[in-house]
DNA sequence: TCTGGGGTCCTAGGACCC
DNA sequence: TCTGGGGTCCTAGGACCC
């Protein structure tokens, strides 16, 4: 059997905990750069405001309602992920940490009678007793209908007490009608326009379909779902694996159109990925850089261009990764436009250990050193005290981040205060 | 004025090998 | 009239997830 427990309203959750006097107040939790919305309470759900709304257009709304909004905060979020996460590691031998606020669990060579709903709402319990963070569980046979499970739990929670159990034919099925076709785990946009299209409603009317035309139309990883609906595992808990691509990009908070601004910020960016592969250790091969206007502003120019710089040499050194991301950028870079956006990408990623030798140029055998030296200072120091000199050294965090919490329990200077 | 960030997998088709 | 057979690797695009 497997479990899929999911925490609600995660974001939302997180900044309630240190504001218990939000409970039953409508939250919001915004984006990057204060941009849109990434996470409501159940209270701002029910205002109508929908994933993704554009912060500023929702203003008056927020006004209007006493809307609480906050910007991301991550540290919090993290550091609250891993508190859930470690209770459920008591109560499962395997456990998957599926997203910041998810977590596949798997019971294995159970006794036929295991009560797996009570064991279920034990969960729940501790969760909430250790952390705060209420979370909805769902337990079936397969990951894809624990999620369908969960769904249920959450939808319902006075009547299911936030745990759902399909242990039955019966219950499987019902679940499966009740399940729209878009909201199927694995199923996205797309493909539930063209099964809709067909007639296909529900979970239950995609698992009546015929084989070939999955196989056909949505490749194995469709059949696989049909599968997993019907109660055939296909899908095991996966175990973490070194990143394949490795990301940094942001949207600046407003339009810059100099070589200069969008220098210091690539060179920051491609410092951040090779801090990311020292973490994995990891050396990558090569490194894509982007830069695009704001696709929103249709009365301005746009312009949107990526390219793949090739290492000579594997590195995850940041001098390297910067020098090379700085190529690409000239590469790309147009006079003219208001840039909105930009990131690095580390691609082609291999381990450390393996790097193979260059014949003619080699990385260079100090920046190791020099890396482990730099990680270990601004590790120890929670800040990025040493930069690169191609970075701005006085810059910190000009994010918009105008509704940031406290970093409750990370960071002592911002630990909560209860007065005596 | 303002619209997020970071990932994965699969397939088809082209280029190439012998 | 007729023009082999069997492979691998890479890439772009499409689909999905949180």
């Amino acid at each position: 059997m497997f479990a899929l427990v999911d925490c609600n309203n995660f974001y939302a959750s997180c900044e309630r905990l240190f504001q218990p006097q939000l409970k039953r107040q409508p939250i919001v939790v915004l984006s990057n750069n204060d941009g849109c919305v990434i996470a409501r309470s159940n209270e701002a759900k029910k205002l109508g405001i929908p994933m993704g709304a554009a912060a500023f257009e929702y203003q008056a709304l927020f006004d209007q309602h006493d809307i609480k909004v906050f910007s991301s905060n991550y540290a919090l979020y993290g550091d609250m992920s891993n508190r859930v996460m470690s209770t459920l590691k008591e109560y499962a031998p395997e456990i998957e940490v599926y997203s910041i606020d998810e977590a596949f669990l798997k019971f294995d060579k159970m006794l036929p009678d295991f009560d797996f709903l009570s064991y279920g709402k034990r969960m729940r319990k501790a969760v909430t007793q250790e952390t705060g963070i209420p979370v909805s569980i769902g337990i079936a046979a397969t990951k894809a209908l624990s999620k369908v499970a969960n769904k249920i739990a959450k939808k319902f929670p006075e009547r299911t007490g936030g745990v759902y159990l399909i242990d039955t034919e019966d219950k499987r099925i019902k679940g499966l009608k009740w399940t729209k076709v878009e909201d199927v785990w694995g199923i996205g946009y797309r493909h539930s326009k063209r099964l809709q299209n067909l007639g296909v409603q529900t979970a239950y009317d995609f698992t009546q379909l015929p084989e070939e035309w999955v196989r056909k139309t949505m490749s194995v990883v469709g059949l696989r779902l049909q599968n997993e609906l019907n109660g055939i595992a296909c899908l095991d808990l996966e175990t973490p694996q070194p990143k394949k691509n490795i990301a940094t990009t942001r949207s600046f908070d407003h339009n810059h159109s100099d070589f200069q601004y969008l220098r210091e910020r690539v060179s920051t960016f491609a410092v951040t990925c090779g801090e990311k592969l020292r973490a994995q250790q990891s050396c990558c091969n090569a490194i894509m850089v982007f830069i695009h206007t704001n696709g929103h502003r249709k009365d301005l120019p746009q312009y949107s261009r990526n390219v793949v710089v090739p290492l000579p040499y594997p590195s995850n050194s940041s001098i390297t990764l910067t020098q090379f991301a700085s190529k690409g950028l000239e590469m790309i870079f147009k006079q003219g436009y208001a840039y909105k956006k930009a990131g690095v990408i580390v691609m082609d990623i291999t381990p450390e250990t393996v790097r193979q030798i260059n014949l003619f140029e080699n990385s260079h055998i100090k920046h190791r050193p020099l890396m482990e030296t730099i990680d270990r200072i601004n590790n120890s120091l929670g800040v990025k005290k040493v930069k690169l000199a191609s970075q701005d050294v006085g810059r910190t965090w000009k994010m918009r981040q105008e509704k940031l919490s406290p970093r409750y329990t990370t960071q002592l200077s911002e630990i909560i205060k209860v007065k005596a």
